[in-house]
DNA sequence: CTATATTTTTACCATCTGGTAAAAAAACTG
DNA sequence: CAGTTTTTTTACCAGATGGTAAAAATATAG
């Protein structure tokens, strides 16, 4: 029912496809025969999990778009869920290094929630289809893994919630809101971003995050609106 | 006339099979057989799909959920598709009309805003199942309807964005924002609650509100910190 | 009660699923 | 070159998949 030719013009990288096995090397010019390895394995499962949702897309899938068979990608990984745990490493470790580092330095709480955000939107946006696998596939993994996902990702959140208690504290940020709550929302806000945003739209990352943080610190309200009857 | 099965008796949840239709209405209390009609099958749908992935889902996991087979499903439901088609439309049939209505009224923009966050939570919240579906397998609409979708929900979408236009045009919102990336934003922040909300948690769906509004409203800065040198 | 329409069943089907066995081919070694 | 290791192939498998045909059970009339 899915893609049944006998070519395949379609894939995203392509003359890996149709230089099936019995290709002997050309001389000197080497064919690039994309090394089939873990990582560009992960790297094509991401995206078509991405597409198709995981349990939509098969071995097979994933083999083809590779131009190899199901069971090349067999010597290389355990098994499916294997390529979704290589994902979600592949996402944490890129996210949780940068963060811990803003977090820890010694920089205003102000300038740490810039960052943060700035931080977290990039890697939504740039690592796109292995992000978009992370949140949605999470309730595919098994096992003691998926319960250290589900840790590591709390962790990351609690760097927020520590950026926005030490705000607090030190009273760059109002007292009385919920760190968690605004946690939640500063990192929904950017989540999203993945679900629209278009390397080609009107604004840029940097332009999108500044105005996330404008909002977020200082409100959309005008003076005037806050304190209707005393503008001072 | 049941056991001629020459395999071993392999389903999940049997019993069902037994005592079939044979039922009476009890006195008051109905003990309603849960007629399987297009509803309950979206809704039993619905929670495997959110569970599971459409994909994932089989029509034997939403018949044996439903204590039938499979193929009573297809006198109610033309294909799996259309399963998904219709929890796209309930959502969507949930969610237009009050917004509409509340941007349609004749409330300050700042209300409305309230107003349409909060209706957008509940929506988030209370279908959640069928929420879940909606943001996570679009892809597997096909066809005109896919079109269809996509379309209501920027309408749905361009409905925030109205409000914050007029906030900005009657100065109740801070010029300078562009309506499209704040209303992003602030449904980001609205989904992401069906990522984490748990009603038997610390706030209720209007506490969590609130505080979204409050920070959207009037930022997380305290005005010592906005205007360091001049406090007054 | 019989006739009709609604609802669900048993019995299939062709194709695909994740996964395995064994071996052939290539790529590195010495 | 031969020997070894790495990589990929052909050939399978048992079970599941979405979907269909035909008939049986049930409910609703008249």
């Amino acid at each position: 029912m899915k893609q049944d030719q006998p070519k395949a013009p379609l894939s995203t990288d392509d003359q890996s496809s149709s230089r099936r096995g019995k290709k002997r090397a050309g001389a000197g010019e080497e064919l690039k025969r994309t090394r089939l390895t873990q990582k560009v394995i992960v790297e094509t499962a991401a995206g078509l999990f991405a597409e198709r949702g995981f349990g939509a897309t098969s071995l097979n899938d994933i083999a083809d778009a590779l131009g190899v068979t199901k069971v090349a990608l067999y010597y290389h990984i355990k098994n499916k869920e294997e390529i979704l745990r290589l994902i979600y490493l592949t996402v944490l470790n890129m996210a949780e290094e940068p963060l811990r580092r803003i977090v820890e330095s010694e920089l205003d709480p102000r300038e740490k929630l810039r960052q943060a955000v700035m931080h977290h939107i990039s890697i939504t946006v740039n690592a796109s289809p292995a992000v978009t696998v992370f949140y949605r596939e999470q309730a595919h993994l098994t096992g003691p893994f998926a319960r250290e996902i589900v840790l590591r990702e709390k962790a990351y959140q609690r760097y927020f919630e520590q950026i926005i208690q030490e705000g607090i504290a030190r009273q760059t940020f109002k007292a009385g809101f919920d760190s968690q709550v605004i946690t939640f929302g500063v990192l929904g806000m950017c989540y999203w971003l993945s679900h629209w945003y278009k390397p080609t739209g009107r604004y840029s990352q940097q332009q999108i995050a500044d105005m996330f943080i404008d909002m977020v610190e200082g409100g959309l309200l005008t003076p005037a609106a806050l304190a209707p009857f005393a503008q001072t």
